[in-house]
RNA sequence: UGGGCUAUCGCCAAAUGGUAAGGCAACGGACUCUGACUCCGUCAUUUCAAGGUUCGAAUCCUUGUAGCCCAGCCA
């Protein structure tokens, strides 16, 4: 589909009326994460598509915290969400804001509502407050401050705000109506007071805006244009727009437009849940490579592209979903393809000897890198008599198609020889320890044999100067494995994607000179990428990003 | 049982009254120095259900059904 006949977003056709009519000018968006936690993949989306439609319509995409609850917000977060944002390559060109650096304007427009006769200071305590609100079929009462004079309000508020009461004495309310059947609109607490150190104003305030009062001004403030945020804000819209305007200081209020959250399916996702596995240290971090937060998916080998591609993939809609983790991963294969080296590693060797090959030789052969992508270049592998082979690629007994390594079989041995498999050798269990074979030095790889075919290729490392490595397999759940709540008796039981390691596999020895987070396409494994962590640790482990699609398997008996 | 929102293939998702795109997954087959990749082919007579309007309906109307969200001094 050409870029002009593709349909646009529901999004895309609110801004793209918005423009047509003149409501504004020009596109701003923002990104206003609460600094509580670690990005996952479900910020991604909402990350990149406020980005996207602003460099889309020219506009401007602004970072902004929504620090406006000092009791769970750290500065470890706010580190941590800005390198995530600035790798997942959304630009925010230094427009990088604080809820809490609009404290004063905010405590402005409080004042100007409660001028205006539409906030007042209530007394009540937490528990009355739910009590008058009522319930969702029935409609609350009014608060008995409700008609509290404008000038006692001012009061009130001033003296809230100068710490002269403790947390809870008072609260902030716009009045509005309390038999709305939008619960949201049964007059919302604006301000209340909390005497907490905050991350970024420190003790400067004791009272803290709600996020339905603060939100609105933010955007306003900014001059953000479109404030897209997700599905269970639907209902405080009308709050919203009753906050812009009537603090009536914008000539162009934003506009709340609300989308669908992303899902995964067969992973644990969801910030609340992310948080248990690591306070509970069921995962050693927010960023262990199980979870699908930003830092776990940038530490387990994935890359921005893929995440960016995927998000597109997954497309914008108002339509609670899911998606397959099959299309992440799908993603990540298209991404790497052309850009990861694929080179030989042996996960669970076995040993394999060229009985006709001479003793002490060792030969370099050359191998490509990628052959698709020459850019890539070219390594030297060295081949000898002594050679580590994948367990699975041999079999005393094989079913019908197998074509890798049984006695009598012929293969070829990837960028080397044809051999032949000549016999075997087992330990007491057993269990195969060798495979014999002969080689055919006519066949080397690159010389042009066409002398005859063989149906399958395996890939190998020199026993004699291979790299060993943990190799780290990352498995999804499914939804019983998974776990989740359990309503019952209101628990959280939660696996986090399931881990195998496999210790002491061969490897290619340019593996060995690997970087951190450099990406690799093992022959018949799948793509692996450097642990940074384990790497400081002074271990060389890889972990599994994706599996290729499919391999070989056993047929079913 | 108050209000808001949603429903199109196993999973995402187009279609804006003109005769159901596309991607993922799956399944065939070809090719292959990776059982990968690539390539070719298959995969919704029908859009939650039932009625209605219309020459014509996924789209409009009616009545249902199912799912999600809201009763924090969280965001």
């Amino acid at each position: 589909m050409s870029e002009a006949t593709k349909s646009r977003n529901f999004i895309e056709q609110i801004i793209d009326k918005d423009l047509a009519e003149g409501a504004y000018d020009s596109v701003c968006t923002r990104f206003p994460p609460e600094p509580n936690g670690y990005l996952h993949i479900g910020h991604a989306k909402s990350i990149l598509l406020n980005y996207g439609l602003a460099k889309e319509y020219g506009g401007k995409f602004n970072l902004r915290f929504d620090d406006t609850n000092p009791t769970k917000e750290k500065n470890e977060f706010v580190e941590s969400i800005k390198e995530d944002v600035a790798w997942l390559g959304a630009d925010f060109e230094g427009r990088l804001f604080f809820a809490s650096d609009y404290f004063d304007k905010m405590y402005e427009a409080a004042l100007r509502l409660i001028d205006k006769g539409k906030a007042y200071v209530s007394s009540l305590n937490a528990d009355e407050i739910r009590e008058y609100r009522g319930t969702l079929t029935e409609p609350g009462k009014n608060d008995p401050d409700r008609d509290r004079p404008i000038e006692e309000n001012r009061r009130l508020f001033t003296e809230m705000k100068e710490g002269k009461y403790p947390d809870g004495a008072y609260t902030l309310r716009a009045k509005i109506d309390m038999a709305s059947p939008n619960i949201n609109m049964r007059d919302p607490i604006l301000y209340r007071i909390a005497h907490m150190t905050h991350h970024n104003t420190g003790d400067k305030w004791c009272i803290y805006p709600m996020y339905d009062f603060a939100h609105p001004l933010e955007d306003a403030f900014e001059g953000v244009t479109h404030s897209i945020c997700t599905l269970e804000f639907e209902d405080h819209r009308p709050l919203y727009n009753w906050v812009v305007q009537e603090v009536d200081l914008f000539e162009h209020p934003p506009k709340q437009i609300e989308f669908a959250k992303l899902y995964l399916t067969n992973v644990v996702t969801g910030k609340r849940y992310i948080k248990k596995l690591v306070e509970e240290n069921i995962v050693d971090g927010w960023d262990d490579p199980r979870l699908v937060s930003i830092a776990a998916l940038r530490r387990r080998g994935f890359t921005p592209e893929s995440i960016r591609m995927f998000v597109e993939l997954a497309g914008i809609s108002k339509a609670n979903s899911s998606a397959d983790y099959a299309m992440l991963e799908y993603c990540l294969r298209e991404d790497l393809k052309p850009k990861a080296k694929r080179l030989m590693a042996v996960l669970d060797p076995i040993r394999l000897v060229i009985d006709n090959y001479p003793e002490d030789q060792i030969e370099e052969l050359d191998a490509p890198n990628n052959m698709e992508n020459p850019e890539l270049g070219s390594r030297k592998l060295t081949f000898s008599k002594e050679l580590y082979i994948e367990r699975e690629d041999f079999m005393e007994e094989p079913p019908k198609k197998y074509y890798r390594l049984f006695p009598g079989n012929e293969v070829r041995l990837m960028n080397a020889y044809f051999v032949k498999c000549t016999g075997f050798e087992k330990d007491e269990n057993g269990k195969i320890t060798t495979v014999h074979a002969t080689y055919d030095p006519e066949t080397r790889s690159g010389s042009g044999f066409e002398g005859r075919k063989v149906k399958g290729t395996i890939h190998w490392v020199n026993a004699k100067d291979c790299v060993r490595a943990e190799v780290c397999l990352y498995n999804n759940l499914t939804d019983e494995e998974k776990g989740v709540y359990n309503e019952e008796d209101g628990s959280l039981n939660l696996n986090p994607n399931s881990l195998e390691i496999l210790k002491n596999c061969a490897l290619e020895k340019a593996l060995g000179e690997a970087k951190t987070g450099e990406s690799f396409q093992f022959v018949r494994q799948g793509f692996f990428a450097v642990d940074s962590k384990a790497e400081k640790e002074g271990r060389l482990v890889f972990n599994r990003i994706v599996s290729l699609k499919s391999s070989f398997k056993l047929p079913v008996s």
